[in-house]
DNA sequence: GCTCCCGCTTGACGATTATCAAGGCGGCGG
DNA sequence: CCGCCGCCTTGATAATCGTCAAGCGGGAGC
């Protein structure tokens, strides 16, 4: 299941968008012969919460999903990662065990690369060291952001804002150019996303429907006015 | 208002708590003569929401809250600093405009350390830059905690929970040894900090009374039972 | 002292959302 | 083809929470 893969940084085609794009080709040759590759099949998870941190994970294709529960039974999903996203850094930085749960949400193929690597790729290039520095910052703001709209906005609008983020990330124009988006996870999972439960979800994206915004047919999204779900949205 | 304050960073009781105790003597004497030491009364601010960042301030007494709205009229306390924080820093590091206004709470002393001067340090001593690191991983794990809280726990769990973390930072033993805590901020401001109406929170705390788990006169707060407050928030 | 103002509380009501329960729909294995 | 099992939807109900409105109480200023 995990042969080869063929898997090169070299040859990664993401590589640019990622933390890596500071290395040298020598760097990245040490990176490129030391890391593990592996495909998964989704429903299995890269570590889980309270496990040690023994190393980072990049993302070479597919998707996963980083999951959060506490000791009620309480769960989130924290956030989803796709191709050339580095996942399980903060934990790593931090020298501390893994805050939450990274589980495959459809078959992907994952880079492992050890703890002792990166520290030594650190320690050859400071540049790499600032780019996991904006990494941290955009993830704080991120969770700022989320954090003041789940406080202020509606199930409604966090359900708006969140389409309008996937549709940036999966969206794309169908053969009469309209805006379609093939949603990435289920509706169990979108609820999860935005702290809501599953039967809210349902009836706010018939409300969204209703309204002609967009028409949702399984995980098929056809939005009939982006725009004006632009609008909807209360502006940050 | 503003005159010289005696406030040498050498002297400054909580330098061993900010990021600046990564500096030595030397480094510690030019942001010594180039920082700038101020007064300030309650309901002034340091900066407000847009605003470029000219560079970072650092609390060495009083408290500052801050605040973020949107263009709907919706605010949050994002969070409050007491002497020793860092205040601005991430805007300063992502070198973009400051996400959020920062009021003074109570008169309080702030120094502020022009771009330029932090630039140098950073320059200067890379073991700064890793406490800035630390920092914003820190940030990060806590306001990915309190995204998880909104949106899982009931306003009566996060009052909890926010009693809990102020108690921690001004809780003391009264002088028949039981917890008290004498609260720094306003019921309104503790809503905006939950996310929740002051009304709410009013009931909220009545609720708490009632329960015979602490008793709130005006902005004292006295703690029958900590054990039994911390055994009902939802462990994390 | 008095008044005004502001923060806090309280009550009544309504909107939002969760919960519980039931049923539909589609995929998948037999 | 059938039946099972998730996922999704829908409905009914209740809890939580926000909003509106009124009143209380303390502190500042006159």
């Amino acid at each position: 299941m995990s042969g080869k893969l063929n898997a090169t940084c070299f040859g990664c085609q993401v590589r640019h968008s990622t933390e890596w794009c500071a290395l040298n080709d020598e760097e990245l040759a040490l990176l490129d012969g030391i890391k593990i590759p592996k495909a998964y099949e989704a429903g299995t998870t890269l570590f889980h919460q309270g496990d040690d941190c023994d190393g980072i994970y990049c993302m070479s294709s597919g998707l996963v999903g980083v999951r959060r529960l506490d000791a009620a039974g309480n769960s989130t999903l924290v956030r989803l990662c796709g191709p050339g996203e580095t996942i399980g850094y903060r934990s790593f930085l931090k020298k501390s065990g893994h805050r939450s749960t990274a589980e495959i949400m459809m078959p992907s193929v994952v880079c492992f690369i050890r703890r002792t690597t990166v520290r030594t790729l650190l320690e050859q290039n400071p540049n790499l060291g600032l780019r996991f520095l904006d990494h941290t910052l955009k993830d704080a703001e991120e969770f700022e952001d989320r954090h003041f709209e789940s406080v202020t906005f509606t199930v409604r609008s966090r359900l708006l804002s969140l389409l309008m983020v996937l549709y940036e990330r999966f969206g794309q124009l169908n053969e009469n150019g309209e805006p379609v988006l093939e949603l990435p996870i289920s509706r169990q999972d979108i609820a999860a996303l935005i702290g809501a439960s599953p039967e809210t979800i349902s009836r706010s994206i018939g409300a969204v429907q209703d309204e002609g915004l967009a028409q949702f047919r399984g995980r098929k999204v056809l939005f009939h006015n982006l725009d004006a779900v632009l609008q909807q949205l209360p502006a940050a």
